[in-house]
This record gives C-alpha cells, structure tokens and sequence, in this order.
DNA sequence: CGTATACATTACATTATTATAATATTCGAA
DNA sequence: TTCGAATATTATAATAATGTAATGTATACG
C-alpha cells in the first residue's frame, strides 16, 4: 500500500533521495539558490548562473515536471518560483549548513 | 584559487550538490539513518536494510572513500560510524523535513 | 507580414551509476 | 591448518544522467 510504503523507512527513503537526487547538481542546486531570492525568468537565470538557455530550459522543465517549481508567463519573459514548500525549506537547511559558518 | 571558489555560490553549489548526491540513493540515505542511532555492523545494516552484502559494502566503501563514514575492526566485526558532522546535521534536517510531520 | 526576442523541445554521443554475481580477504575457533 | 563467518573487492551488463547542438514555438513590435 502507498502509505505504508511511505510510512516505512524505506518508503521515506526513497521519496527522500528522489528530492535529493533532483537537487544534486550544480546548475539546479543554483538555479533553486537563486529563485529563494524570487521569482526569476529564465534569461535572469541564465545571467545569473553563467550557463546555456538550453540547460537551464531543460532543467527547469524537469524541475516543474517534478512539481518542484511553477511558472507563468508575463508578455515574452516566463517567471519561475519554488513551488514545492519541502524544496524551500530544504534550501534553507543546506543553507544553515553549508553557508554560514 | 581554492577558497575564493568555495566562498562563491558556483563553488559552495558543487561541493553541496557532491553531498547531496552522495546521499540521494535509497540505500545510502537508510544506510545514514541506522548509522545516526549508533555504529552498527556491516550484517546489522545488511538485516536493517535488507539488501545485499556487496550492495552495502561497496557503498560504505565509497561513503568511507568520501570520509563520510568512518569505521573500526572488533575481533570478526567491523563497526561503521558517520564521521562527517555536516553529514549528520544534514540527516537531522532531513528527518526534520521529511519525518515530522 | 516579417523579424527579433525569449523560451522550449528533440536528438544524441558521452559519461556515470546501479545491481548483480563471482571471487578474495581477514580473523577466530576448533 | 582448516573451516566458517564477516567483510571486501572486482568485473560487468544494464540503465540513467549529462552536455551540446540543432531546431521549434510563442509573443510583441514595427
């Protein structure tokens, strides 16, 4: 039963290290960084993290597949926010950890 | 330079995302888990996670590789320990997360 | 309409990760 | 010294993730 499975720790685990999984990677990990700081379109994204429309577009798309983040479109810029509460505050977590001491 | 590349964002994401990924894996993260209420066996995680001796060896192996996990022999018995204490905050973050509530 | 800008999608070669099986080592007890 | 339990290592086939290039689509504006 999914519940159970969920309740279990192996259940835990696994939906865990898929969220993990999606947030282990240089780019997305920035790209998430940045959008904690608001939402951003895609070209600020790619100022902002010094890399290819095409690999930003494409992570995005995973990342919104995986109901990570949200988008909408304003006239030609389409903004993209955190959507999922869970990311955020894992942001947040990692953020304590790895850059404030 | 190494430390100016630390302290940006591009180098504090990559070295977070190696973490990340090192424990995005169902089995690592329980592996991690077990190890956070004591040092425990390779045949007690074996039982805890049920999964495969080799699966659980070549995985502390790396883990240990990455000084995340450390260990020590007594008699036949060779006892695991997380050693990394940002791996341990991190567990606690997690299980703050994604176990409490 | 045609053009430029912003973004999305597809395709694909390269590399990394995984699970599994088989074999090796280490150490204590008989 | 031989045996078995506990752990480690090696090899490898299957799968997944990555980066890059090329092409497609949507929207505003002249």
């Amino acid at each position: 039963m999914r519940t159970q499975n969920v309740n279990s720790l192996l259940g835990r685990c696994e939906s865990t290290a898929l969220l993990l999984k999606a947030l282990a990677h240089p780019l997305r990990l920035q790209i998430l960084c940045h959008l904690t700081g608001g939402e951003k379109t895609v070209s600020d994204l790619e100022r902002l993290c010094s890399a290819s429309q095409s690999a930003i577009s494409q992570f995005l798309a995973r990342m919104k597949a995986d109901d990570m983040v949200a988008s909408r479109r304003d006239d030609r810029f389409v903004y993209y926010r955190i959507s999922d509460p869970q990311v955020s505050q894992l942001i947040g977590a990692l953020h304590k950890i790895f850059c404030h001491d």
